[in-house]
DNA sequence: TTTCATAAGTAGAATCGTTCTAACCTAAGA
DNA sequence: TCTTAGGTTAGAACGATTCTACTTATGAAA
């Protein structure tokens, strides 16, 4: 993601989205809203949750970030708006990205359904977890 | 998914368990704990929304049920367990699926990654959208 | 059949991520 | 400087899910 404000005239590129903006640039992390908010903080003491939530919908409806469902338990979002797949351990939680390759279309969708966008989720033990070297069975803060 | 016990011996089939595997046997509509609960209530009137998600944490456990993330707002559970894909129209939330096809091994994941499961998801806009059937933008019940 | 251990069910409180609301702040243009 | 509208804030509200304490049902063993 570029760090520039976006072309819609009624964004103001103020120093709390400034920020948001250079955490999320190049940030391969795929970070909650609460680890946004978390690193902001140290920034902005005084900074508000409501802060966070309303710069990252505002993003998401310019086109420049993308939610991403990995997670059921929270929303995480994701900078890297090259098309790209996710790998995911089902053990530790680590998310990381993959090139994505080319998707044919689907076989068997109804006639008219005009794809947007297709998403690949591949779920498996990474390296570290399969040699036994992640204890933890799901490293994901629950707090 | 066949309505029958798990080998699981610990698992007792109840009368509240056995309408809720009748209602997910064969169900394409990807229903949430509250349309599971809603339903079951029919039958049985004293029933807690914590039996239904503890019988469905059980099914999950015992590989007879899949959580789909599609949906941020909340969990969807899919008891179809032949590998398929989904299709979601994004202005009014239908899902549909689809026969999986074969999917490659991805490019570029770390060496000794043991993939597991492929999830596959496309985004669009369905026929009845798509020819301004569908006023509602977003049909799923935000309550 | 009775006893017993334990799985399952219930009501309701608690949790927690997210959204909403109302008041205030601030930048920019008139 | 005044006005306006977008941005920020604190905190309440919301809603899906989980947890807790307790009761009930089940099935095996006595």
């Amino acid at each position: 993601m570029k760090n520039k404000p976006p072309e819609n005239p009624a964004f103001r590129m103020t120093p709390q989205r400034a920020e948001i903006l250079r955490f999320l640039d190049g940030n391969k992390s795929h970070p909650s809203a609460e680890d946004i908010y978390a690193r902001l903080k140290r920034k902005f003491p005084g900074m508000s949750f409501a802060t966070v939530y309303n710069t990252l919908q505002t993003l998401i409806s310019n086109g420049q970030l993308a939610e991403i469902k990995i997670d059921a338990a929270r929303k995480r979002f994701d900078p890297g708006l090259t098309p790209h797949h996710h790998l995911l351990c089902v053990r530790c939680g680590l998310i990381a990205d993959l090139p994505a390759r080319r998707q044919a279309p689907p076989k068997g969708a109804p006639k008219g359904f005009k794809i947007l966008i297709c998403n690949v989720e591949y779920y498996g033990i990474c390296p570290a977890c399969g040699r036994g070297g992640n204890k933890e069975k799901i490293s994901w803060k629950k707090k």
